[in-house]
DNA sequence: TTAGGAACGTA
DNA sequence: CGTACGTTCCTAAG
């Protein structure tokens, strides 16, 4: 058999690889935004993609030391010795390697009492002897005598790991001028600093060399050591049992007994869901499509592993024929498979840039397509069908619902839609594609047409084939749904879809001419503020430019420093108010004033481009936008409308209602969060402030300082309500303190005053975070779930962020679940009273609707209603309502 | 052209 | 060293 026709044997020591990844790249650029360290992971992971791609091994493993003990650690207490504490930010990117590693469905080896070139020489040696063609990847030089003809070894060089250099026989005998099974007599001659193994003075590999080649080993060096003359001679007369020890050491074992063998090793299916999900934690961008990349022509190639790679999956089944129908026997089919106790369908909207062009419907055995030309008539069937109950399950549905309402269609009976299910099963994911959804959740490849491509490499998937994909992952994820996540899927989010989709549709109404004056206003303003700035410094900079801010401020003005960040010294408004008490200087004033006319000069450019041509803005919200369950906006986020300053209000002013209505309403929860920490904690004097109806801030104030509720000042106010919102979101007294301008030490009183009397809160936020920690998950008042991973971890900031988010999860996440029942509430009611007003949007606690003219009563009765009883707490739910013609105005 | 960071708007 | 978002601009990569 010659070399090309062997399978491909790769072994890799992790950690050795690893450590030099660590050195080679720096270590301050790869960072996560959560400040876990991962040059060593990118590093060896970009390496083993790049061996992958080259070397193409049939079989792979990578084996890892268990610790820095073993046999070798017993025999001679003072191996490895020399190496000093392993840096901090290496620590923690091993298991991540180790967990990436498994994403990629590679096998990891590892052996208690012996080190990886221990497994790397035993899989090296049985490989060979079995057929294989052997490359072992490993940093530590002992492995050069694992190099034989069947075995080459790949070195890292100096370089780091971008390249590695080839060591097979004649290369080493190139290098070392000896073959390598005789390497570790060299070295036990010459010592390996780097394992604290002291050689005989005087000798270095020259000598070495020289004597093997006289004598042929080392035992012959030794039994003719009387004969060296020299110094050299006597040091290794003297030390001769250095070079004995030595020798022991470092042969490394070929015969440890491993539960694996090379055979067992064949490379596997990469698992690309839990792939997306390491590299995403990770940040690797690049690296991820290059794993997919690879896994898309490894997939294609190789369907039958497939399945049995994700994990327990049944056996992938073929998509049935397509037939297209219409008329009378589409009728017939419809009939024939949504009657009584028939089982859901798939549906998928085939959506194109001029509308809906047809639909894919399907049953577990059958499938079919039906083209759509709006105004046909004789689409009763299909239309009743599609308006009607009957249960449809769908991939994406609020998009689809949309698409069909602007054609005239009615979409009910969403009963299943798998992009909300995934986003319940893991919140934090972005939405996945079909193509995605059918490798994540069934574990099998489908190609899909890409929309950029003139001329298709591929036949775009029939809509049909598509809705018998997403009624295959329906029930996949359905199973995976526990109880209380599969209630909020039906109750809440399967719902709000219509609801949702609704809102976008009406969009709200916007005086285009207030934003038009607004606009004029703050760029002349912006442009006289950046003059004067200009005079103060005696030039020009781009005022937008953190960069250039840097150099103005810190170089040429001799400003003290401020927080550092990645790209030099904070200029954020924070630290620009710091400085003006440091170091008082007008361009300071200037530059503020100037980021807050162009901030909002932006906003209302973006506002007016927004504005379509029935002279209303359309938001889009994000049903899985977030991880605690709110719901996000984009395009344009009009969940960010600014409010707190006199421009912003103008900016809100011109939201207004439309023409044929008679006022906006808005209607807000007052302190949700809070009044969810008084329910979930139980806390007495929480619940007790809460049904005092006094303010709350006030009263909790004056349990605090002991005073009479009258007597609390606004100081005292402040500083409770500060504390009182942090409290949520994990405040530190640090940051208590940061934000109050107040001492460490005060905030810290004011915590424990707080605490001692409203203790129960304190010991709500800490059993959430450990009950967190041993289920692996918070959960809301309503079953909501989010998972969370880094609460074991043993970086702290990791764990720490995590902790906050945990106990931020079940108090932010209960507050959308009981806005988004409300909303459910609201529009029940909008419906069945057949109510000309409409909700326009919803800001997270917030709802705004459009009162049609005479409803006004009806609807503000209805709103509170709705929104105080979406859940029973052990505190009331207060709601504010106000009343005008455009948003500012119905503020209160 | 693209991706990440900084900055900043909201609840 | 305070949670959850989206948008904008600048900048350094590609």
């Amino acid at each position: 058999m010659s070399d090309s026709e062997k399978p491909t044997l790769l072994v890799i020591d992790g950690h050795s690889l690893a450590f030099r990844a660590f050195y080679a790249l720096p270590v301050d650029s790869f960072v996560t935004r959560d400040g876990q360290h991962t040059n060593a992971i990118h590093g060896f992971l970009s390496m083993l993609l790049l061996l992958l791609s080259q070397e193409k091994p049939t079989h792979l493993a990578v084996a890892f030391d268990i610790s820095r003990y073993s046999f070798r650690t017993r025999e001679y207490p003072e191996y490895k010795g020399t190496r000093g504490e392993t840096p901090s930010e290496f620590i923690g990117q091993v298991p991540l390697l180790e967990e990436a590693l498994a994403a990629m469905n590679i096998v990891t080896i590892t052996k208690e009492d012996y080190e990886a070139d221990d497994i790397l020489a035993t899989l090296a040696s049985r490989g060979a002897a079995e057929g294989f063609r052997v490359l072992v990847v490993s940093g530590d030089r002992d492995s050069i005598q694992l190099v034989n003809d069947d075995v080459t070894l790949l070195y890292p060089n100096a370089r780091g790991v971008s390249e590695l250099k080839r060591y097979d026989r004649d290369a080493v005998v190139e290098r070392y001028g000896i073959e390598p099974e005789q390497y570790p007599d060299v070295a036990a001659l010459v010592g390996e600093t780097s394992d604290n193994l002291i050689g005989i003075d005087k000798v270095g590999e020259k000598t070495a060399v020289k004597w093997i080649k006289q004598y042929g080993g080392l035992d012959q060096i030794l039994e003719h050591a009387d004969e060296i003359k020299g110094v050299v001679g006597e040091k290794l007369r003297e030390q001769k049992e250095n070079a004995v020890r030595n020798r022991r050491l470092n042969r490394l074992v070929t015969d440890v007994e491993l539960p694996v063998g090379p055979a067992d090793l064949e490379r596997r299916q990469i698992n690309v869901n839990a792939v997306r999900d390491v590299f995403d934690r990770l940040q690797f961008r690049t690296l991820l499509e290059r794993v997919l990349k690879i896994a898309a022509s490894e997939g294609a190639t190789d369907a039958i592993t497939e399945a049995a790679v994700i994990d327990e999956v049944s056996p992938s089944q073929t998509a049935p024929v397509v037939r297209t129908l219409i008329d009378e026997e589409l009728a017939q089919w419809l009939s024939r498979n949504s009657a009584e106790g028939t089982a859901p369908l798939g549906l998928q909207v085939e959506i194109d840039a001029s509308g809906v062009g047809g639909f894919g419907i399907a049953s577990a055995t059958d499938s079919v397509y039906v083209p759509w030309a709006e105004g046909r008539p004789d689409y009763t069937a299909l239309e009743s069908w599609l308006a009607g109950d009957s249960p449809k399950y769908l991939l994406g549905s609020k998009r689809q619902l949309k698409a069909l309402r602007q054609v005239g269609l009615t979409l009910g009976g969403i009963s299943f839609d798998t992009s909300l299910a995934a986003w319940l099963l893991r919140p934090g994911s972005k939405p996945e594609d079909l193509a995605s959804q059918v490798y994540s959740v069934l574990g099998e490849t489908i190609t899909l047409a890409d929309p950029n491509q003139l001329v298709p490499e591929v036949d775009a998937l029939s809509a049909a084939t598509e809705a018998w994909y997403v009624l295959r992952i329906s029930e996949a994820l359905a199973e995976k749904l526990d109880p209380g996540t599969r209630k909020v899927l039906d109750d809440i989010e399967l719902p709000i879809v219509n609801v949702l989709a609704t809102m976008e549709l009406t969009g709200i109404s916007v005086d285009s001419e207030i934003l038009a004056d607004l606009r004029t206003r703050l760029s002349a303003s912006a442009a006289d503020l950046a003059t004067k700035a200009f005079a103060e410094i005696g030039h020009e900079v781009n005022l937008g430019s953190p960069k250039q801010l840097q150099q103005v401020l810190f170089e040429e003005l001799n400003m003290p420093k401020t927080r550092a960040n990645k790209t030099g010294y904070s200029t954020d408004a924070a630290s620009l108010a710091d400085l003006q008490e440091k170091s008082p200087h007008p361009f300071l004033g200037l530059l503020l004033q100037h980021r807050d006319v162009t901030k909002l000069g932006q906003i209302v450019e973006t506002l007016e481009k927004a504005v379509k041509p029935d002279g209303r803005i359309h938001t889009t919200y994000d049903q899985t936008g977030t991880s605690t369950g709110r719901i996000s906006s984009n395009d344009p986020n009009l969940q960010n409308i600014p409010v707190k300053t006199e421009v912003g209000r103008e900016i809100r002013s011109a939201f207004r209602h439309g023409a044929e209505f008679e006022t906006l309403l808005t209607a807000d929860y007052s302190q949700i969060e809070m009044r969810i920490m008084a329910h979930l904690s139980g806390d007495e004097g929480l619940i007790e402030a809460f049904n005092a109806g006094e303010d709350l801030h006030r009263f909790v104030g004056s349990r605090i300082f002991h005073v009479d509720p009258a007597d609390v000042t606004p100081e005292m106010r402040t500083k409770v309500k500060a504390m009182s919102y942090g409290l949520a979101y994990g405040l530190s007294a640090f940051g208590l303190s940061k934000q109050l301008r107040i001492d460490t030490s005060e905030a810290k009183q004011l915590m424990s005053d707080y605490f001692a009397r409203f203790g129960a809160v304190r010991d709500y936020l800490r059993s959430v975070v450990e009950k967190a920690r041993d289920d692996g998950y918070t959960e809301t008042i309503f079953g909501r779930r989010r998972p969370f991973a880094d609460l074991h971890s043993k970086n702290r900031v990791l764990r720490e962020n995590a902790e906050r988010a945990a106990l931020n999860a079940p108090i932010q996440g209960s507050a959308a679940d009981i806005m988004k029942i409300a909303m459910l509430g609201v529009a029940e009611d909008l419906r069945d009273q057949n109510l000309g007003s409409r909700l326009l949007l919803q800001v997270h606690d917030e709802l705004v609707l459009e009162v049609a003219p005479g409803e006004l009563e009806t609807i503000e009765s209805i709103v509170r209603t709705r929104m105080s009883s979406a859940a029973d707490l052990a505190v009331p739910l207060d709601v504010q309502v106000g009343i005008g013609a455009n948003w500012d105005a119905a503020a209160h």
